[in-house]
DNA sequence: GTCTATAATACGATAGAC
DNA sequence: GTCTATCGTATTATAGAC
């Protein structure tokens, strides 16, 4: 392992930001090492292989932590409970601009090369099994455990898209306590 | 309304797609030109306004069909075989790449304008009101018809952008017609 | 590790001939 | 409408001094 400085980490900070702002092709080097108070000459000696190791150091750092929100309500005692409890998390989390990590991934997915994107499945099939297993202890029935943690996925991953991502919370009158709570109703009948 | 040339439109057909496959800031206008077969001055003779009138001509040009989705299954008589229905619509619309269109705006949507922005909206709540009056013929209360739509319209959603966008479809086991079946089940109880 | 300086190329955009 | 030619700038990246 590479021994980390204060200063590459300000790097990948600083391209952090501007990637999920502007994107990747529309951030420049040279705007990164400008912001960053370095030269190009001095990113460069960090990053030997160029801006494509900047991309691949962002994408690792931004991978979203989406487990967490799983185990934030392991106490829930009914299946209503855990799912109210889990679009809680989700909530908490979207303010830690994991909406905006899953966006930036999604625009960019077509600029991973397959390692990344193996990284990407993999965190996303960790999260759905410890969805699953969250599930499964209130629904016996494997497969039935398997429908709805997956339904449960898709709708709280289309919602983050759709209503904060593309802002049509700003323009919809959509009361999300309400949706959640029937959604919750209608999974645990 | 300004006249339509064939070459304007073939220069937007051309842009659309790499837009799409690389995004608008990694595209120049230089390599449109080329796989068009024109000089980058007879493209800036069509686009007075040069790239970014290129954009948007191609956001105009891909903004989804949603709405064919719906009207594909006016004619079920069930609330299940509505959205059994609805699935398969919008099943073959991912194959005319709507998923890829839909990807591509949430990617771009940071550069959108607001007069885009709008467009994008619209079509989502015409689409969601059009839904949602489908699903009114099979539920009385107005509230939960409206529950039911916003629902069905995340879970595909989401689905379209984690199983198809992120290409989970080819790492994962997931067996699509059993969850939507039982998805019908569980919202037409 | 960080700098100055610079290479080599690509970019968006335009002028003017035909 | 399309071309050639070109402008001014920005880009990624490196060489070599300190």
């Amino acid at each position: 392992m590479v021994e980390r400085t204060n200063r590459r980490d300000a790097i990948i900070e600083v391209a952090s930001r501007l990637f999920l702002e502007r994107g990747y092709a529309a951030t420049s080097v040279r705007q990164i090492a400008e912001e960053v108070g370095v030269t190009e000459a001095a990113l460069y000696y960090h990053f030997k292989a160029g801006k494509r190791e900047l991309l691949e150091a962002v994408v690792q750092c931004n991978m979203p932590d989406l487990i967490g929100a799983v185990e934030a309500c392991q106490r829930a005692e009914t299946l209503h409970d855990f799912i109210v409890g889990f679009a809680r998390g989700l909530a908490a989390r979207a303010r830690e601009h994991m909406n905006d990590k899953m966006r930036w991934l999604i625009a960019e997915f077509p600029n991973l090369n397959e390692e990344e994107r193996a990284l990407l499945r993999a965190k996303y099939l960790a999260f759905r099994d410890a969805l699953r297993g969250q599930v499964r202890r209130f629904v016996s029935d494997e497969r039935e455990a398997q429908f709805i943690a997956s339904a449960l996925l898709f709708v709280m991953f289309g919602y983050g898209q759709l209503m904060i991502t593309l802002d049509m919370q700003s323009v919809i009158d959509f009361d999300t306590d309400d949706f959640v709570e029937r959604l919750a109703q209608r999974f645990a009948c």
